[in-house]
DNA sequence: GTTGCCTATGCAACTCGTTGCATAGCAGGA
DNA sequence: TCCTGCTATGCAACGAGTTGCATAGGCAAC
């Protein structure tokens, strides 16, 4: 129901193509908000529809023609709307979490290697997101009211990666302590 | 997509009726895999018709008559089975990112009794998590190894709550500077 | 020179999840 | 007495999200 939204801060942030925008939500938007590309055209076509966007036909040279949107008033007036509306509950899918409780039922060392598996990953997004954050916001440096919002919203992502991290360790001393015990 | 094992685990901690189900996603399985009373049914159905769980009818007085599900062995292997498959990457959908990053487009300030309305309902939860984790997990326990996973699944919950109270702590800061400066 | 990848958009079919409503007996309070 | 709420299950319709496939030109590598 908020994927509309999702786009509009895009396209407001930065006018794109449909194609743009699925690549922006591969990366940065992406990170708090998934969509493929075909919800990204379907919603789009029906924004625009309702007149949230407006589409510019953009010809190119050894490329196909693209549709450029941008943000239109009805869409601004939409979406302080909904900044003003309280959020729903979220959805919550922790798919690791059901499966430790589900490793009580079989072997908990068949998880270790899927738990380090994880904790790679995370670790690697930590570093990217801290590297994206010296890139963007060097200390000391004077930001606008946009960049002070995207920089609170990356240390939310920071702190995300760095308590799971610690969780995760946790999860493996358990997961070891349980497997040394068993095989005893 | 995995409804089915979240089912499974709890069937496996404890059998029950769908309907006990479904109060269970509404407290200790829901904070991490949520559903619906209308999915639950409409998945149990399917599991029983795959033999993944048993039914029973048990009559009751003063209440009307319930089936009673139990994991039943084809269902432990399907469990064993996806406990050793990767698990997919998760769908993220963090509504209050998208809109503080949204906010840099309207009013800031219009988000700051929102992110409070958050920060409380985050402090009621870590204060339950806190009470939970004292009542089932008192310090010097001995613990056997379905309750050392529920624990560092809970110590998890409780590293979240921590972690997303600091971070909306450090939004409501920003929040303030920014609406502070712009009404200068 | 064919294979595979990238840009760019889209259809069709499907599954998953949500919402509203229905039934039906019992318990408790206004 | 009527209204509300709880236990217990379910149908029907809809909307959101996923998956597979299609088109179509250009580019680079092998």
């Amino acid at each position: 129901m908020a994927l509309e939204h999702a786009i509009l801060v895009s396209l407001l942030e930065q006018p794109g193509s449909g194609y743009e925008l699925a690549r922006r939500f591969d990366r940065s938007i992406g990170r708090f908000w998934t969509a493929t590309h075909q919800q990204i055209y379907r919603v789009l076509r029906r924004m625009e529809a309702d007149g949230w966007i407006a589409a510019e036909e953009v010809a190119q040279d050894g490329r196909p023609d693209k549709k450029v949107y941008s943000a239109a008033g009805p869409g601004r007036v939409a979406l302080s709307g909904w900044l003003r509306e309280p959020v729903e509950p979220e959805t919550v899918r922790h798919e690791l979490a059901v499966k430790i409780r589900a490793a009580a039922f079989d072997d908990p060392g068949a998880l270790v290697s899927e738990v380090e598996r994880h904790r790679e990953s995370h670790a690697a997004l930590l570093a990217r997101y801290l590297a994206g954050e010296q890139r963007d916001f060097p200390a000391g440096s004077a930001l606008d009211a946009r960049q002070e919002l995207q920089h609170v919203v990356l240390r939310g992502g920071i702190e995300y990666e760095r308590m799971t991290l610690a969780w995760l360790d946790d999860v493996l001393a358990t997961l070891h302590r349980l497997t040394a015990s068993g095989t005893d």
